[in-house]
DNA sequence: AATGTAAAACTACACATGTAGTTTCATGAG
DNA sequence: CTCATGAAACTACATGTGTAGTTTTACATT
């Protein structure tokens, strides 16, 4: 699969909009995002234009509207946002993470339920 | 405790460094990171200075050398790290975050057990 | 005391990011 | 056909980050 592109903290929020469902014309996303977020519809308009210049996201007009849609896969990017973070952070090895959430973040039962749930099927 | 700082990826780099043992001399820093990374030593410097800046290490001069040792604790920066990241990825909610890493990414019999391990104590 | 040299201090610069403002354009209403 | 309005396109600007280069300072040696 291709290589994603780096996105931006702002552009993961904006690009979540569209893994949620595509495509979505400029307006939709500007609406879905203004209910959460204290954004200038402008910033919006860049952020869109920002992830297409990366290869984001594609677009496609419409009439005169723009509409957008992703072009990588949410998983890829989540994927290699993890790869980053446990680079950065634990110097890319998975055991310390998983012993620090397991260990410091707070796990409810379900949680804990859920996990072990997964650790039996991998068996 | 105190909020920690926002550190860079470069950053991050030298804070490991001065956690792994302080106080360390500009020149020591200096030739731990060369080990590893093809930085030039003003860089090194200019990211000693930067985290300084920001309050995530301290210094003190000692004849006319600087000596530098973290402000922060590395425990708290992961903590950050790990919401900002679990923010940005998963929501903030942690439980996605270890049923990814538990379905997709690469854990060794020995990951598997020693999480077995822990969940069993927590319970 | 003069000076070479290493370290500190300061300066630099391009690209990314957050956050819009301004200008142009084209469609729909009258 | 004209014009208002909303969308697109373009411009802007401060701050952070990677990555040094340049200038100043002060100890250590002759």
């Amino acid at each position: 699969m291709a290589k994603t592109p780096d996105i931006s903290e702002a552009e993961w929020k904006v690009m979540k909009v569209l893994w949620a469902g595509s495509p979505r014309s400029t307006s939709e996303v500007v609406e879905v995002l203004s209910a959460t977020e204290p954004w200038h519809p402008n910033t919006i308009k860049t952020l869109l234009h920002r992830l297409q210049k990366k290869g984001a996201v594609r677009v496609e007009k419409q009439k005169n509207r723009l509409v957008y849609a992703p072009l990588v896969a949410e998983e890829a990017c989540v994927q290699a946002e993890t790869k980053s973070f446990l680079d950065r952070v634990f110097d890319g090895s998975v055991k310390p993470l998983l012993v620090h959430f397991a260990e410091k973040e707070k796990l409810s039962q379900a949680d804990l339920d859920e996990l072990r749930k997964i650790l039996e099927k991998k068996q």
